[in-house]
DNA sequence: ATTTAAAATGAATTAGGATTCATATCTTGG
DNA sequence: CCAAGATATGAATCCTAATTCATTTTAAAT
């Protein structure tokens, strides 16, 4: 009799749908979550406002599918360096400078990633994504702690803090807006990466 | 001819003024900055809407003062830290220490300080303490390396390293509201002093 | 007591963007 | 081409607090 779903409009519906992310992904890229509006992602997907929302059921689930792929891709990018092989101590290195170049690459989308707050459902998000950055990075401290590269430690506390420690080194110069050079970006991840290393693997457990 | 500010009203103003500030800060230690309303406060204060705007010219002015206020007192215990006498690692391991107590102490507070975006005032704000931060430790730091207790380093990035581990491992239980005993947060606290002292006096250098 | 002006009141206004929904436009199978 | 149902449209509606302001109350000085 009539209508219905068809290899085309099914097609069809996907290609819509992923417009979308990828306009609503740009806008977070461009500006951060804050700049996302409804009417300006369906203006700049060439839809109309309501059309947004057979696609998705609101502004919020709309963002934390943006930010869960988003996220996706960069734990994976992590979760392969932690996999390689090759000693403990530098692939946590690789790890963390991974992150820190990535991140200074696309500053305001890492800025909206790591902490831009907007809403319950991308704050959970967010907090997954923290939370699998460093069971990521507990991993390879595990392995080095096994093998004896690096001394016992807490571990899910000491890739907390890394991440921290990465977010925040990474972030101060992202709003700080002063146009670094190359040369002080690369002299900064370095200190980044050796700061966390010496983090790591130092021995002066019986200080504290 | 007629009023005049006197001993007496201006001693009043200055009251009001102090118990809308007090009970705003109690509704941020409460729930945050999200969690103030100008209608709340109000009530709360036994005051009109409109009252607090004669004290204040905007909500974000009054949450700004609010902000720099907390903040004074926090940046006011540890630069006391930074100044006492004793070796750059103790100072260090203290101040580090003294910042996660306090956190855990109060952690919605501490939640708002470090990390609930609000509007650029405080936003702002926020930017500051945390260069606050990193500057008083950067202090300790920096007297280490000249005393050669700690090897040279990039002190304003290691500084801010130090600050976003403490945000992060400090946040990151609050989040969980997993309801840790004491004795947990001790080792936590424990942890996180021997990270950061590690990663400072660390010997890795040359890894990087 | 009265005048003058500050201070307080709180209901009404405002603003800005998310969400809805009546209407129009497609798609499909017959 | 038609009927039936799915989709798309975008102007109108809703929502939520901040902010305003005409009115009332209070304090000071004469």
């Amino acid at each position: 009799m009539a209508y219905r779903e068809t290899k085309k409009t099914r097609k069809h519906k996907e290609q819509v749908h992923k417009q979308i992310l990828s306009v609503a992904r740009a806008a977070v890229a461009e500006g951060g979550f804050a700049a996302v509006q409804m009417s300006s992602v369906a203006a700049a997907a060439g839809l109309a406002t309501g059309t947004l929302y057979r696609h998705f059921p609101s502004k919020a689930e709309l963002l934390a599918e943006v930010f869960r792929r988003v996220t996706k891709r960069e734990v994976q990018v992590m979760t392969e360096i932690a996999g390689s092989d090759g000693a403990a101590p530098s692939r946590l290195g690789d790890a963390v400078e991974v992150f820190a170049r990535r991140a200074l690459q696309s500053p305001v989308l890492a800025y909206a990633l790591i902490f831009e707050p907007v809403d319950t459902l991308v704050d959970d998000e967010r907090l997954a994504f923290r939370r699998s950055y460093a069971v990521v990075l507990g991993r390879i401290i595990d392995d080095g702690i096994k093998s004896g590269t690096f001394p016992a430690q807490n571990t899910s506390v000491v890739a907390n803090c890394i991440v921290g420690a990465l977010a925040e080194a990474l972030i101060g110069p992202l709003v700080d807006k002063t146009p670094t050079t190359c040369r002080e970006r690369e002299a900064e991840i370095r200190a980044i990466v050796t700061f966390c290393l010496n983090a790591v693997s130092g021995n002066q457990k019986g200080i504290a």
